[in-house]
DNA sequence: AGAAGAACCTGGTAGC
DNA sequence: TGCTACCAGGTTCTTC
């Protein structure tokens, strides 16, 4: 499941691969559900044939390619997306959902369970998209600092591990970051968010800054789906602490690993050291 | 406006 | 072996 540290990686590889490249051919998936919130397909194919790739930025969990027409081509990955360059010879994957062939390679994008999003966004309008214009600043800008959580949080009731997946206080922290990100502030991720200390505001920002920084050296977690080239996974699995540890041994103070939902989301703490 | 829960989707797996 | 039931979770939608 693509969050950020993954999306991150996944750009790194994808940019000097596919930048400068002119698109050909478009194959698009008929009735796709990842065009779901976009233009028809032939009008994306329309759009894109012809086109260089400029570059390819990052927003939250969404990849952004910026085209030479201005506009833009805005990815995300869901839960089971994967996207890589491929040779041209490559077969597309089952549940191929979109293929670009460019110049010298082709951009493959397969997601089995479509919970992904393919959007076309026209230039100058990126900032003002309804899925990009919500989004909380990026973890690792100083934007997201203690001062801006706190102002935030105050007066909040709902547990501070549901807004950390909302995106809007901070974007690209998905259910494995949020609890890695608690255990590390040693808070409890259902805790009200508007009761949560300054220091602890403080620890969680650090936290999260380290956690999201870490996994993006290690190129990410692979759990079970994600890859950021084909076969290669992400390196941040083994330095979980909590996140699928149920009934493990906590690795701080050794008292056991426990699991709840919160948010709707299965989550992993430690009442041992995190309170 | 905020909170909570459902819905979307399908491969994998636990249980029988 | 084969069947059913449930779970995984990012985002959006609906309801309160």
């Amino acid at each position: 499941m693509p969050e950020l540290p993954e999306v991150e990686t996944i750009r790194c590889c994808l940019a000097p691969k596919v930048t400068g490249q002119v698109v050909g051919k478009v194959r698009v998936k008929r009735g796709s559900r990842l065009l779901r919130d976009t233009v028809s397909g032939p009008a994306l194919v329309r759009a894109l044939i012809g086109r260089k790739i400029e570059a390819v930025g990052r927003r939250g969990k969404y990849l952004i390619f910026t085209l030479s027409s201005g506009d833009f081509l805005v990815i995300h990955l869901g839960m089971t997306g994967l996207i890589y360059a491929a040779a041209k010879t490559e077969p597309s994957p089952d549940h191929t959902h979109f293929r670009l062939e460019l110049t010298d390679c082709s951009l493959i994008l397969s997601d089995p369970r479509t919970f992904g999003r393919i959007l076309y966004v026209e230039s100058g309008k990126l900032a003002a998209h309804p899925a990009l214009a919500r989004l909380g600043p990026e973890p690792l800008d100083p934007a997201f600092n203690p001062a801006w959580l706190e102002s935030r949080l105050a007066g909040r009731t709902a547990p501070i591990k549901a807004l950390l997946l909302g995106q809007g206080l901070v974007a690209g922290i998905g259910n494995i970051y949020a609890d890695e990100a608690c255990f590390r502030a040693r808070v409890l991720p259902f805790r009200p968010a508007g009761e949560l200390s300054p220091l602890e505001i403080r620890a969680l920002v650090k936290a999260i800054k380290a956690v999201i920084g870490k996994s993006i050296e290690c190129r990410g977690t692979t759990i079970r789906d994600y890859q950021w080239d084909m076969g290669q996974s992400g390196d941040f699995g083994r330095r979980l602490k909590v996140y699928g540890r149920e009934g493990k041994t906590c690795p701080r103070c050794q008292d056991k690993v426990n699991r709840m939902m919160v948010g709707g989301r299965s989550t992993f703490f430690c009442r041992g050291c995190q309170s």
